[in-house]
Order: C-alpha cells, then sequence, then structure tokens
DNA sequence: CATGTCTTTCAAAGCGCTTTGGAACTTTAG
DNA sequence: CTAAAGTTCCAAAGCGCTTTGAAAGACATG
C-alpha cells in the first residue's frame, strides 16, 4: 500500500545541541522540552510567555518541567524572532579611562545595573577606541546586540548624539552636551548651579581668593562647573585668576601638586574649590604638608560625586562639600533608558 | 507552456528589517547586500569570513559594498548558527557591590574590555542577587549569550566554582578560593606573601605591635592576607593580638574610624599594615589627627591595588607600599579565558 | 570534440525561538 | 440534531546567519 515515497527523515536538531567547546552539560532547548511534554512548541511557548489562549492546567505543567529540566530559553534565538535584543550597551571610549571608568563608572555601573536586572536586560560592556567612533556606534547599532545606548562621558558638542541620533538607537547621555541643538535624553547633575553656589558660599565667607581645581575641560562637566565659578565670581565683581584655576585629570597626585604650587606661590588662594573627592584628598594631602589647617588657613568645598567607598556612612563629612549620588544617577539612566524603550518618545 | 504551477512567492524578509521600536534606520542584511551584488547569500557570507574558495576580485567587491552600505552582520543570528556568542560574562554579586565593585572592579575591567576588543568580544555584566546564585549561573549558561565567565571577588570555599564546573561553561576566577581541590583557572597576586613581606619588613624595623587593618574575611583574600601577617609574626615567636587586627569594609571611612580607636587606646601599634589604598588613606588622616606623623611616630605600609586615579604617576609612592595592578590582572584574566576557549584544556 | 578535474557559485537545511493561520475538539445556540 | 461559536492545540513560516551537497563554468587532456 504505501506508494514509493518513503518520506525520509529530515535530520532535526534536537539530538545534538553540543555547546562551549569543551560541551560537557548540554542545554535543553524548546523542542526537546515540548517532546518530553508531549505538547507542541508553539503551545510550550506560549505557556511560558504568559499567552492567554493555553488552559492553566497546561501552564503550570509546563512551568513545572521547564523548573525541572533547567529550562530557559535562548536569547540570541529569542532575540532574532521578537527583534528585541533585552540589552543596554554602556560605551568606554578609551579616551574617558582615566578620568571617567574608575571613580564614577563602577558606581554609575552599579546603580543601572539593577534597574536592569529587574526588567530582565543585560549590560554590555564596550570599549570603543576613538579612531572609528563612528563605524563601531554603526556597528553596535547593526549587529542587533542592544535596545539602547548609555553614552558616558560626553564632551563638547559631542558628535556621538547627533551618530546615535541619526541611527535612530535609543540612547541616554550621562552628562551633558554643550552646542548640541537637536533633542536627546540626558541625566545629569547640576554642575553649573552646584559650583556658583559653592562659591557663593566662599565669598560669603570673605574670601577672595578662590582657586578651582577642575576636571578636563574638554569635558562638558568641568566646562559648566568653570562656568558656575566664574559667573559667581562675576556677580561680586571679581575677575577670576588664571593663576588660581587648574584643570587636568582628576586623579589624588593632581590636587596635590597643584595646591601645594598654589600654596607656594606669593598671594595664595585662601579657598580651593576642588571637583573631585579623590583630588581633594590630594588637596588635604598638600594643605596639611605645609603645616596649615584646612578650614583654619585654606577653606576647601569639594564635589562628593558619593563614590560609596570614599563616603562617610555617619553622615559626618571629611569635606564641606556638594553632593551628587553617581549610583543614583545610574539607576535613573537606565529607567529613563527603560521607559524610552517602551514608547516612542523623548525627554529632557 | 507553463504548467499550472505558478510557484507562489514565498513572502520574504528582504523588505520589512525594522528595528528599534521607534525603528528608524533599518539595519542592511546579508540578503540585501547580496542581491544587491547579484551574488548568493553563500558567496557573499564566504567572502566576508575569509574563506578560500572565493575568487579574490569578488571577494574585494564584496568587502567594498559590505562597508559602503555599512553592514555587519547580527550577531544573534551569527551566533546561533556558529555556536558561539563571542561575548564573556563578568558576573557582579550583589554582596560585593561595595567592596569590590567600586575601587576594583573599573580599573579590572578596564583591563579585560582591552583584550576583549581585541579579540573582537563583547563583555556582559551581571548582577546576580545571592539567593538564586546557582538559578542565576544556570540561565546564563543555557541563555547561549555567553562563552565564559570571569568571577569575581571569590569568598572561601566558593560555591561557584563547583557549580561552573559542573555546567562545563568556561570560567576564569579573579583571586582564588581556599578549600577548593576541583581544579579552575584563576588570576592572582600572591596576597599571602605579599603581606607576610610586608610584615617581615616591619618587624626588620624593629616593630613589635604592627596593626592589621583588613578587608572582610569571608572574602577569600583577605584571608590569605591574615595568614601573611600572622605567618610573619609567628616566625619571630609574636603572637598576633586581636586588637590590633580589624576586618571590614574596605572604605575611607573605616581605616580612619579604626585606626584612631587603636590609636587612642593605651598601648597603641607602633605601625599598621593597611589591605586598601582607600582605607590607607583613612589611616593617614586618623594619625595626622592625632598630630602624629606617618613614618616617625607610626608606621604604615598599605596595600596598592595601583587604581590609576590615586597612583602617583611619578613613581613617587604616597606610601610604603606592596603592589598588584588590578588593570593588569584584569587582561590577563581576559588573556586567559581567550586561551581557554581556543582549545580545551585546563590551567593553574 | 568528448571527457575529466578544479574552481566558483548556488539552493536549501538548520540554529532555537515566536507567531500566524487553521485544524480538531467542546460547548452553546437554533 | 445540526450549525455556530469557543477553546485548545498544532504545523510551518520566518528572524539573519552559516554551511553542506551539488550544480555550473572554466580549463586542460586524450
Amino acid at each position: 500500500m504505501p506508494s514509493a515515497a518513503e518520506s525520509s527523515r529530515i535530520p532535526t536538531n534536537s539530538d545534538p545541541p553540543r555547546k562551549f567547546g569543551t560541551g560537557l552539560k548540554t542545554a535543553t532547548n524548546l523542542k526537546q522540552l515540548s517532546k518530553s511534554l508531549g505538547l507542541s512548541q508553539t503551545t510550550v511557548s506560549r505557556a511560558i510567555n504568559g499567552y492567554p489562549e493555553v488552559k492553566e492546567a497546561t501552564r503550570l505543567r509546563v512551568q513545572e518541567a521547564a523548573r525541572r529540566l533547567n529550562y530557559s530559553p535562548d536569547s540570541r534565538a529569542r532575540g532574532l524572532a521578537i527583534g528585541r535584543a533585552m540589552a543596554i550597551g554602556h560605551v568606554i571610549p578609551v579616551w574617558t579611562e582615566h578620568e571617567m571608568v574608575n571613580p564614577i563608572f563602577g558606581d554609575f555601573v552599579a546603580g543601572a545595573s539593577q534597574c536592569y536586572s529587574r526588567h530582565g536586560y543585560d549590560m554590555l560592556l564596550t570599549r570603543v577606541e576613538d579612531e572609528d567612533e563612528e563605524q563601531a556606534y554603526q556597528q553596535l547599532a547593526s549587529k542587533g546586540r542592544l535596545d539602547g545606548i548609555i553614552v558616558h562621558g560626553p564632551r563638547l558638542e559631542d558628535s556621538r548624539i547627533a551618530l546615535l541620533n541619526s541611527l535612530g538607537i535609543p540612547f541616554v547621555v550621562h552628562g551633558r552636551s554643550s552646542g548640541i541643538s537637536e533633542p536627546y535624553s540626558w541625566v545629569d547633575v547640576n554642575n553649573k548651579r552646584s559650583f556658583r553656589r559653592a562659591t557663593e558660599l566662599l565669598l560669603d565667607l570673605g574670601h577672595r581668593r578662590i582657586a578651582l581645581i577642575n576636571g578636563l575641560e574638554h569635558m562638558d562637566f568641568a566646562v559648566r562647573r568653570r562656568e558656575g565659578y566664574t559667573e559667581a565670581l562675576a556677580e561680586r565683581g571679581l575677575r577670576p585668576d588664571p593663576n588660581l584655576m587648574r584643570s587636568a585629570e582628576m586623579t589624588e597626585h593632581y590636587g596635590h601638586r597643584e595646591t601645594r604650587m598654589m600654596l607656594e606661590d606669593q598671594d595664595p588662594p585662601t579657598a580651593i574649590l576642588v571637583s573631585s573627592l579623590i583630588s581633594g584628598l590630594g588637596v588635604r594631602r598638600a594643605i596639611e604638608e605645609q603645616g596649615l589647617r584646612m578650614g583654619h588657613d585654606v577653606s576647601v568645598v569639594t564635589h562628593d560625586d558619593m563614590i560609596s567607598y570614599l563616603t562617610d556612612p555617619d553622615g559626618v563629612p571629611v569635606f564641606t562639600a556638594t553632593r551628587s549620588s553617581v549610583r543614583e544617577a545610574g539607576r535613573i539612566s537606565a529607567e529613563l533608558l527603560m521607559s524610552i524603550l517602551g514608547q516612542p518618545g523623548s525627554g529632557p
């Protein structure tokens, strides 16, 4: 009775899943799971993803089996099918490696990752060399590994913003970039106002020679801080003394060196405004080396990024300081990005 | 002439690739690229991946077009097809968030990412809550997003090592875990010896009351450091004084508080061994607050992780210190993992 | 000119998942 | 008791890529 056509068995994939070069354990896949349940892949998939058209009893049975077999869907396949990667990219441009990555990045990431893991997202760190920046972002976008990007350490008029906008990939900038007219989302502390206030405070205390130990001034935040500083001075009719303004990578050493130089000068500053807690440590060291006392002979106000391991848990600050929580910023940035991914809309 | 069978056009995918919710730009895919070249997908793929069976002229033509159209293969699809993800996972257990992530993690990651980007790998950061640790790693493995893992901040007899071994997923541990008999790869500084040496140095200088300000002692590295310390003392017939040994998260504040307490004690230490540069700063602060001078009244040796922003570039160390480069460790770990992925073999 | 060997290119299967269009089976209405 | 509507499940297409098996073209040989 059977006609000549013997339907030749197409080689299937449920047998040899082999993974990880050495391939010890072999992950369960949908096909196996559904076969072991005697259901179709569709039904199992629906059951897992919570679709309504599957009987509750079936769903429970599936979930139980999934747990027992340690099944969890392959995210690549899933991403391919639904068009989303469930991952956010954080880009570390190499030129920020010192200034950004170290003191700030860790805390920021800790804050953001918390949010991601709650939403089921993963976090992808990529290092981008400055030369082929454009191409690198291009690729990130087209490789399909990301749903969105968080940009760190924006410069003045950062070209990446235009690029990302034109690529149409959702992103959030940590910090702002002056001189950019396009709309984009950012999360930042009010650097300018914070430094303006700090300067005003020192002025109110009677200081007239106030030094500013700032970060690298091609970074946007540093420029904003300087603006706040000079504006406050200008308001009182003071002209900023170039000798009292320093700018470099914010290391401990840098704070120490510059402070020392300024203090050894004739006409030294009576107050110092520092852009980073790290440098602030160096500033203190220099002051104390000179036999002076902080707060008596020289007043110091530093910007405190609240890097957790440097911050006094009892709330007794080591320095007089302005405040911002990097970890919090990470959390907020992540949440902002999540919400952007939610609906197509833009935001401040 | 045409028979009745009109081969119905199967809906293809080259038309509507839509991406990124908002879907502005649409990434080119292989199908489009090959069509635009009048070649088959196979040929284009081979040309790009450097297979020999494609004419050189064709290859060049393909490469040029790929560049022009900004084509880069979807890594999910690619990973699915070739069975590798081209990504390494770094796992941040939440319980290390303070102690590890902040001071160390940034630098470590910077070193590792350099290596990854050279090999075309990406870096995936995942936060793992401690409760469902096992399941989390399980999932990481079966989600297929990773080719390997780097484990941070191992505890004593860390259970993750057995788990990862049994999952058969390649991994490298940054640090070691005492009391584990299974083979695994690790990269670490010689904590024990380094602290033994430092203690010996202080002993040679005539110190007898040497304090140890250590990290949390459920972390493996802290235990090793303490061992080095006590061994050196024992060798000279000294018994470690429990009052001189402190252990906690290595913050600046902690260094300050403990030092202060010890100095206010009757019979204070004449030398202090500190487990972290960060805490070391606090130690110095406490010493100087008491009107004492480091190096004169109290000797301090700290373990210097060479966190780049705290390290004096001129090589004039702020403290007497033991040394280790976290960034270097990151690089080495990454390279080790790469080589493990290369061939199935194990290593010290 | 017919035949055999390389070289170059192709069509289609398969990776693991989602999802559409329908079939099979139940329940309710006419 | 048949027709309509609901429910539950399935087969198969499709995501973008690699790769196998084979066909077509180029070239040399008898």
